[in-house]
DNA sequence: ATATTGTGAAACTAATTGGTTTCCCATAAA
DNA sequence: TTTATGGGAAACCAATTAGTTTCACAATAT
């Protein structure tokens, strides 16, 4: 799961997809407009979004919308979360550091 | 700079190596001994965690330490964070499956 | 009925990725 | 001084990635 977020997360187009559909959601055509790519390029990374269950997909007559799933982006912001103690540590040495830096 | 740290955190054996790299730092074949891979291999990998500026290298006689550098985890947190207001009450649902998941 | 639109699928290509083995060098220890 | 250790660099390889062009097809619009 893990790894399905973060590797749909490595590209900039695909982020820049997600982005783009916080404002709604998108067919490919109307996607691929704001690329300077093909749409079959644009599908493609729309796929490996939707394995990484970033967004999902609304069948609606010959139209497929692809709808923003943004839970899945805790997955990756929990990951990310197990860092804050060191970070915090980090701090906190640092502030030591000052403190006694004081001549 | 938000490409750099999402290539970086895009492999798993990346990801486990910042995640040992949190117990302090590591020399490459002291890392090299936790995966199932040969030491030039886990090299390729510390140079690509050092582009994305998520490790330093402290270089102590012949041995390069590197040290995990948590502050530009804070660039993809801060990334993922715009995401925030999408958050609904699906999450709980998805709590269950996050917490038994390996990677 | 016909034309247009939104999309998927296939086949192909170039570049990148993730790994290997081999060899070499400098530092540290005997 | 010799040996052992930590690690860089090169050359190579297979698989994956990110893109292309072309074709096909079903749903809508005229």
């Amino acid at each position: 799961m893990t790894q399905g977020v973060f590797r749909a997360l490595a590209d900039p187009t695909r982020r820049a997809i997600l982005q783009q559909l916080r404002d709604g959601p998108r067919g490919v055509n109307a996607l691929a407009q704001g690329f300077e790519m093909s749409r079959p390029a644009v599908a493609k990374h729309l796929k490996i979004l939707e394995e990484g269950r970033l967004i999902t997909v609304e069948q609606r007559g010959r139209e497929r919308l692809n709808h923003l799933q943004p839970e899945m982006l805790a997955v990756a912001q929990r990951w990310l979360g197990f860092f804050d103690a060191f970070w915090d540590d980090k701090l906190a040495n640092l502030k030591l550091e000052v403190e006694r830096d004081d001549d």
